[in-house]
DNA sequence: AATGAATGAGAGTTCATTCAT
DNA sequence: GATGAATGAACTCTCATTCAT
């Protein structure tokens, strides 16, 4: 629901009914609304970025740590699509709230490591030497993750689908 | 305050207490606040459609016409950022509000009139024709307007750097 | 816990906590939070009765057996500081409450026997005749007992020295 | 209300509920309900510190200073009964509570200009040099304020018959 | 003797909106 | 064009109490 409708547009009593109890009783088990988001974020970003961090030490060279990189957030997305969505419409407006400062703390983390593995490819020679790292990451980052609000999971797409079209616009650019 | 905040976070009184008055004398003004965000987004989506239409009808050749569509975007990412970052924020949560129809209808034409640039270009075997028109739009799209969340004027990019390096990796790809 | 946070702030799970055991456990043993505070002042009640009445009963003189009832009120502020306090606080609450009619009865039953010893003692023309007998009774009450809302075992004063303080005060009035 | 219930037995409803509102407008006068408190006690306290230290600055001798403080008290339990017994009630829970250090602050500063009213007749000679001047501060304090808890305007006594009653054995004692 | 999940009523507070002035 | 008092609904959260286990 929080990924649905946002967090401060779902109410308590919305999780209540939706779990069959009255409103109180859903501080027997949380200690505030907030509690039940961050269990719901800390979970997922902890997942994830030991998926990141597993996919990047096993890795063999850049370009296929990268394309794993995109696939398994491409995986990301179809397996923990509402999780996802909640942490991309949430992520900003928590950046600055007491108690979530591990949201901007883990996604400092994915940061640093991709532009790691895309400054290796330079270093390497097989990424474009003139691009930004950084400014990189962020049209990669933004353009993968955004996939989010429209993929449904049984529709024209999977996440293989996306990946290697992604992948493909990414690898040789979209010119002919 | 809607970009910053977000709509729901904003409260009427935010707004009167930032104009100097009191929460009921904005009523003289508008008729709810959802009056105010209407003013805003049409008027963002109108300058910004009736731009992108001139682009297209001016057109030369379709990989000019996508260089400039994607250039005007980040030109209004720099001009209007307020303006991006609510509709940004707020589109997804307007698709279901009665009385924001017009977003969607936009954003649908905005996403038509991109498309057709896109199918162009492949037709005259300048972009890649193994590409889905829809998809390659979305990814471009998301890794162009995303750009909002994290752009600052004054900051280390203008709009002109921002369009340079996107449009490098988008030509050309990743790799070297 | 009820002496000190008085009995509405403190809750069932802050006496549960305190013991050790669920909020829910505590009803195994009390069948109702007022249960507890029934038990807790009945047996502050009954035992203070009991000296007062012992008191009387075992008195030669009047000024003896007022003494000796103020005597004892600052042994009791010092032996039962808690229970005293709780009772100072929650008596005027507790008049209206149903079932707690016992507090108002033992309240009215000291104040008789106090009020016959101030009498007894004009009748033997020891105590001035020209005060009143109830009013001088609530001053001297008023005096004494609140003197456990600053009163703190191991500090300054004991019971005894108090008592003497006071008893020079009343005996003879602040002039010199 | 605060004085007759007790602050936290009485709700912000039912405040609403005797002024013939409904309990959220009750936020257009007031930030809370605490600040409803805050505005009861300090008038109260402002007003009558006022009243103490023109007693004592436009003093003769300690003992009619002493004697003007008193009957100060039992004019304020008369025209001012609410509030006494709400500053009585809850002065003790204030305490503790952030905002309301004005509270202990006034309680301070009276308790400091009584002592000074004692050992200035004390130093005159007038009062027993014996008594501890702080204990017999706390002793008349306690006697004459707790007055409030059983006066009622219109019953058998008057602010001056209190204070003509309380004086005469204060001065002389209550021996004969 | 204790657990832990749930209840149901009610707490203080917020807020978009209305409207007589 | 603005005020300021009020509305009414909804909000998060608290808490004494119950009860099957």
């Amino acid at each position: 629901m929080f990924a649905t409708k946002g967090f401060s547009q779902t109410t308590v009593r919305d999780i209540a009914d939706a779990a069959g109890i009255l409103s109180g009783s859903l501080y027997h088990h949380f200690r505030s609304k907030e509690a039940m988001l961050t269990e719901l974020l800390s979970g997922f970003l902890d997942g994830l970025n030991a998926r990141f961090t597993e996919i990047v030490e096993a890795g063999v060279d850049p370009q296929a740590d990268l394309d794993g990189l995109i696939t398994e957030s491409f995986r990301t997305i179809h397996n923990e699509r509402l999780a996802v969505a909640l942490y991309q419409n949430e992520a900003s407006f928590l950046a600055t709230v007491e108690g979530f400062e591990f949201v901007a703390e883990r996604s400092r983390d994915n940061e640093a490591l991709w532009i790691r593995v895309i400054e290796a490819g330079q270093a390497a020679g097989v990424f474009q030497a003139s691009l930004d790292p950084a400014l990189t990451y962020r049209f990669i980052r933004d353009g993968v993750w955004s996939t989010v609000s429209w993929y449904r999971p049984g529709g024209r797409h999977t996440p293989e689908t996306l990946a290697e079209q992604y992948l493909k616009l990414l690898h040789a650019g979209i010119l002919a």
